[in-house]
DNA sequence: TAAGATTGATTTTTCAATCTTC
DNA sequence: GAAGATTGAAAAATCAATCTTA
């Protein structure tokens, strides 16, 4: 039933570039690439569904909402958002519409600079935000960080920062 | 207004005085979880673009390519694929037709039992694969594994065990 | 001219319903 | 009836083109 995937069983001790999981990779370096696409793509599933069901909110829109409450002066301009979630410009802005539409968002225009657009939350976002995040966070402690100990947690925070210096 | 600013620390559960990034959540947490999120949306992101530009091959499609020549008899059947690329079984579906009609893939019906179906890769397929798999390992060495020590490979492939022990 | 942002057209993904075989 | 898979309808994301202001 389990087929052979690519970070199968694999001879541990096997220190010659010699045919590993993935043609190429060695066994550490296949454990390490092919477990974090597995693990984030697990994680952000689970997290997504438990989010729409028990607030209807994806969680893309969630991480709108908590970046522009965390946002100097609770706003954001709209590039800079997109760039923090994972999303493309257009992407993003149709995301605002459909939180704008549900109250959660407003747009407020840049007196410093015409052409921007900030996001802000509403009263009533803040109040979905505050609800979901107790979810959200409950999912992200059961699901990963339950999991590791805190060195391991230190230790990704410097696997992070060498990966994506900016973040 | 003035609500307290959702960025202020609470102190729902007593924890330390956190001067954390996100409410609820430790210094390193964040970093561990966020970390995470932006390095493994930016990776994914590089790569599909890399793939594309170079082969006119998404990321999940090249994917599903790996996968179904990785799997034994060289073939998959459609739920375990969906499994294992992350996407819906009618997703996968669509993107089966796509490579099938690029002559990439073709579907193979499974005679142990009529109702399933087997991807297959053609003889187009392998080599489409072959070429793009330099691309992808040379894209995966030069975001992530290269920034990597040895070490923190190894401890990565702990961190995902635990994570996802089923992987 | 370039930067910030939105819109139109298209592609990709999903949900729900369906079909077929167990 | 349940499992494997596909399809129609609808949602979500993207690219390219556009509009406005710097």
């Amino acid at each position: 039933v389990q087929a052979p995937s690519l970070s199968d069983p694999v001879d541990t001790d096997a220190a010659a570039p010699a045919p590993c999981c993935a043609p190429g990779f060695t066994v550490d370096e296949t454990r390490a690439w092919f477990g974090l696409l597995h693990s984030s793509a697990h994680m952000t599933r689970e997290l997504d569904a438990d989010l729409v069901a028990a607030h209807g909110l994806p969680l893309n829109a969630f991480e709108v909402l908590m970046r522009v409450s965390h946002a100097d002066g609770g706003q954001v301009r709209m590039t800079e958002l997109a760039r923090q979630v994972v999303l493309s410009l257009s992407g993003l802005s149709r995301l605002v519409d459909r939180l704008e539409r549900e109250g959660l968002l407003t747009r407020e225009s840049c007196s410093a600079d015409a052409r921007g657009a900030f996001a802000k939350l509403t009263p009533a976002g803040e109040r979905k935000l505050a609800e979901a995040r107790a979810t959200h966070l409950a999912g992200v402690r059961a699901l990963f960080l339950h999991r590791l100990s805190p060195v391991q947690q230190e230790l990704l925070g410097e696997v992070w920062d060498a990966v994506l210096p900016g973040a």
